[in-house]
DNA sequence: CGCCGGTTTGATGTTTGTCAACGCGAGTGG
DNA sequence: CCACTCGCGTTGACAAACATCAAACCGGCG
């Protein structure tokens, strides 16, 4: 089999319960196999799109980790998300016909290319790819919500503890550890989508491992105490 | 004519130009006056929908003003937005079949109600519309990684100086003055949403008021020099 | 008139940022 | 192979920003 002709099926990908395919038929898998061209690797540190870039296509997470950054003129800029295998990249860029963000892998990684005008012609002979389509850009607002929340309203342990536990929860979905996991970003890029600075990250690191609820060592962490974590988000309010 | 009858009519709205209907053909328009049955109106205080109600529908802001509000299980709440007239709200509602924040009214209010299986089967049948609604998901998404990285990244004075700057745009969008404005909420809505307390609220509004920026008194507010709020939005990182 | 929600202002405390030093480990070139 | 650098992480001392608590005020309304 020629090395240029890998079948990229989604009816094969065992992120299928993870990513678009969730829900549909054989006939419209069939379809969006057709519609998925071409994968795209990008290498560790590289940008699969920077901002002001012309909009063409979703990508779908196939392996590795990215992260998601606004940069404003005036030398502002913020981590807005981090993504893994299965989910989404993209959607921003749908409203200006440009991208709004830029998207950089943090390892080594492969991405589905989803050309949008074919995703939308196909969702429109598709109803349940187009409401899936639907779900998942309502799914994107739903999470931005969550961030506001975590930053308008916690202090920065209580973010940490939420980060965590939103990380160790996503990565236990995708059959890795649900206690141990392996930082993909620094410090600093911690940090900045959690709006704290690195040494706050750092600190808060270490004050909960002297408290006992984790172990940490650089990238490595391990949760000793799950539920002392979810103590510490819950300790907003104590009704 | 019928009072209950009124035809609700995107083609004859004024808010056309804003709201749903942009780049829609004659015939499109039709189609959507169609699906667009009723309207709904929200007293001041009303909950237009409230946290895990039935998602059914989409609703276009007719006249008002509503904030949408998320609430946790440990007390926490936070503002999410403020929608003006031609803003779309519900979008959270799609991913889960169910609403995940609550729209308030800040004054009565009327919406119009877009029920939206009906929305995704004309959407299907016509792609400019199709396109529209995925770029007003889109807008919001894009919207909201502008809130994050206002909380994440501003001071309270910037973060109070983008807001007053971005409510005045979108009223003088709709036919306001650039300088004016009557607040529709209190300081301790402001406060949440921008993640500050209501103190410092008040605090930063007199202290723009000392430094000649702005006239407050109460909700009213008159920006007396545009370009210093400017400055401080942009006083991040000058290069 | 007196109440009440919302707002302003002051005094004080806590959290987090800032600045600076140091440590650690991986790679690189002598 | 070792010394060096460099990026990243940790830790400490101090400062700034913001929250908290408390009092007073203002304007609308019964």
């Amino acid at each position: 089999m020629d090395l240029h002709s890998i079948k990229v099926a989604c009816s094969s990908c065992n992120l299928r319960e993870l990513c678009i395919p969730v829900g549909l038929s054989t006939d419209e898998m069939a379809q969006l196999d057709d519609l998925i061209s071409t994968r795209r690797r990008v290498r560790r540190g590289a940008t699969l799109f920077a901002a002001g870039d012309a909009f063409t296509s979703l990508y779908a997470v196939r392996s590795g980790f990215f992260k998601t950054v606004i940069n404003t003129a005036d030398g502002r800029d913020q981590v807005t998300g981090f993504q893994m295998a299965g989910e989404i990249l993209g959607l921003d860029g749908i409203v200006q016909d440009k991208h709004s963000c830029s998207a950089v892998a943090l390892e080594d990684a492969e991405v589905c290319v989803l050309p949008f005008d074919k995703l939308e012609a196909l969702s429109r002979e598709f109803s349940t790819l187009q409401h899936h389509v639907h779900r998942i850009m309502s799914r994107e607002i739903v999470r931005d919500q969550g961030v506001m929340l975590l930053l308008g309203s916690m202090r920065a342990e209580e973010r940490l503890a939420a980060f965590l536990l939103n990380l160790v929860q996503r990565l236990h979905a995708r059959g890795f550890s649900r206690s141990e996991l392996v930082l993909r970003m620094t410090r600093e890029e911690i940090g900045s989508y959690l709006g704290m600075k690195l040494e706050t990250v750092s600190r808060t690191f270490s004050r909960f491992q002297d408290e006992g609820i984790i172990e940490v060592r650089q990238r490595y962490v391990r949760i000793l105490e799950p539920q002392a974590l979810q103590a510490i988000v819950n300790q907003g309010e104590p009704l």
